[in-house]
RNA sequence: GGGGCCGUAGGGUAGCCUGGUUAUCCUCCCGGCUUUGGGAGCCGGUGACCCGAGUUCAAAUCUCGGCGGCCCCA
């Protein structure tokens, strides 16, 4: 049994280990053992991130270990991460001249080799990401696939371009890729520009993806930063331009953790457990059979049949043929999500039939064995993401709200979600911003998205009443 | 950054204040019987005092340190 999802909280920390996602006794505080159904979970979505970026990117590995020289060389980005690097100091019982960090983010391990690659004009834009681990010394309340001491699937990528404009394309490619991949989960998302005061250490500007947990806190789920020519600066990576002179390149970098499947499974789970989009669900369709004393053989033999047929159309399926009883077995896979359940007993057995149910509906249907076909089976596949998305677009919209008195929007961040607000560029007014209203300024809202309300995009600033921009304000994760 | 609480089988717990028998109960797990259309029942079984030091005839229990976890405030 799993506390109801209202204790979001409790909920969360609880579905993890009872789906077999996580195993949370590793004793470090911060790292977290992946089980082999949430890895599957893992590799399954990332092996969409990974079909994404390949369009046009090339994969890349980089080193863990980051000597201290090149991580401090840029002042504003180790600014930014010195309190929470993990060193390693030794070599065995020898201490090392130079220390090493464990990567917090790769940006100073790769810039200095990209100076080498890039050459010439030729050699641009140069698209690479790696998928890695990086290490943050976390000082905040940890929890797992949320705050990370290691975090474990870290998607980066990392492109340099000839001028800012082009790396300016880059970011809107960027943001166009993240959309895909978050439609995809049907998650849905927020994309705010951060305010300058909470921009990525070195960048110029930094694009945020924010989904809305259902206990009202915002989740950071992916960034895009755009670093112009800081870093070129810093590790001197120049090309030869077409006239024969030489330029600085212009970068960015774009990011996304396993917070993507944190928010895959807080968005769309219930107080039953997990409920996973057919794509990423490790066991896609569970069959049970139901053994009635001496009529076993005609049962088992139907579920074999539906077995190896749907095996045939290439599905991840499952014949549950355990000991245990029919109803333990429905809570149990539907604690673990699997999106289709197919049911066979004596009286399917019969008229050869199969009852069907769906994990996020509570009825159950009967078809002919011969209905199931393929076309069938990715139409409902089809239909059931449709569903999640239109219920987390509906949670979503009742947890945002337009305000333009501060103490209003203090309680609705508190008790519901996001708040949207006019708000000027001046640090001084997001500050009293943050401070009245209990929450952190996300920034500027980079466009409406199509299944949200209209609102205004410009008006008077909440505190000074200048000039404003439609601004999100909640409290965050 | 400041403060508080906690650590007993795989999970949840009683016992600790007031040191002393074979460490309680539920669940999970294993074996058997029986049962199977929404978490069955009966019988039997395995499994634990976070680590280290100290006090003591004797430590799950008291003291100190370490490691780990939770909560509140800034």
């Amino acid at each position: 049994m799993l506390p109801p999802k209202q204790n979001f909280s409790e909920w969360f920390h609880e579905v993890i280990q009872q789906a077999e996602i996580m195993d949370i006794r590793y004793p470090v505080k911060g790292l977290y053992v992946w089980r082999p159904f949430g890895f599957k979970i893992r590799q399954l979505v990332y092996s969409k991130l990974r079909e994404l970026l390949d369009r046009d990117h090339d994969e890349v590995y980089f080193p863990t270990l980051i000597p201290e020289t090149e991580l401090g060389k840029e002042g504003e980005h180790i600014k930014g991460f010195e309190d929470e690097v993990f060193w390693v100091t030794h070599g065995g019982l020898e201490p090392l001249d130079v220390k090493l960090a464990l990567r917090p983010t790769s940006e100073t391990a790769m810039y200095p080799i990209f100076k080498l690659w890039i050459r010439s004009h030729a050699d641009l834009p140069l698209k690479v990401y790696q998928i890695v681990n990086t290490f943050r010394y976390e000082t905040k309340h940890t929890r797992p696939l949320i705050r990370l001491r290691e975090i474990t699937s870290f998607k980066e990528a990392h492109t340099a371009h000839r001028n800012y404009e082009e790396a300016e394309q880059q970011v809107r490619e960027a943001v166009k890729l993240y959309k895909e991949f978050y439609d995809f989960l049907a998650v849905p998302y927020l994309v705010f520009r951060r305010p300058d005061w909470d921009k990525f250490p070195g960048a110029d500007y930094t694009i945020a993806f924010d989904t809305i947990m259902p206990d009202g806190r915002t989740l950071q789920i992916g960034t895009v930063h755009h670093l112009a020519d800081n870093f070129a600066k810093t590790f001197d990576i120049k090309y030869e331009t077409p006239k024969g002179d030489h330029a600085y390149v212009h970068q960015t970098c774009y990011g996304i953790s396993e917070r993507c499947i944190a928010a895959l499974i807080s968005i769309h789970g219930d107080d039953l457990g997990l409920i996973l989009p057919f794509e990423v669900a490790p066991i896609q369709i569970v069959i049970i059979p139901i053994l009635y004393k001496g009529k076993e053989e005609k049962v088992i033999g139907l579920s074999k049949n539906l077995f190896e047929r749907l095996k045939g159309f290439g599905y991840r399926v499952l014949l549950d043929d355990s000991d245990e009883r029919p109803g333990a077995k429905y809570y149990k896979w539907e604690l673990k999500g699997v999106p289709m359940r197919f049911e066979v007993g004596p009286k399917e057995a019969e008229s050869g039939k199969v009852v069907v149910s769906f994990r996020d509906e509570k009825k159950k249907f009967e078809v002919d064995f011969d209905e199931i076909t393929k076309e069938k089976i990715e139409e409902w596949a089809k239909n059931l993401k449709e569903r999640l998305k239109n219920k987390a677009i509906e949670s979503a919209k009742s947890k945002i709200k337009f305000f333009d008195s501060l103490e209003e929007l203090a309680d609705w961040i508190e008790k519901r979600g996001v708040g949207l607000i006019h708000l000027c560029n001046s640090t001084e007014c997001g500050e009293e911003v943050e401070e009245k209203a209990k929450g952190s300024v996300l920034g500027r809202l980079e466009e409406i998205p199509e299944w949200l309300e209209e609102f205004e995009p410009k008006g008077a600033c909440i505190v000074c009443g200048g000039e404003g921009y439609l601004t999100g304000v909640a409290r965050t994760y």
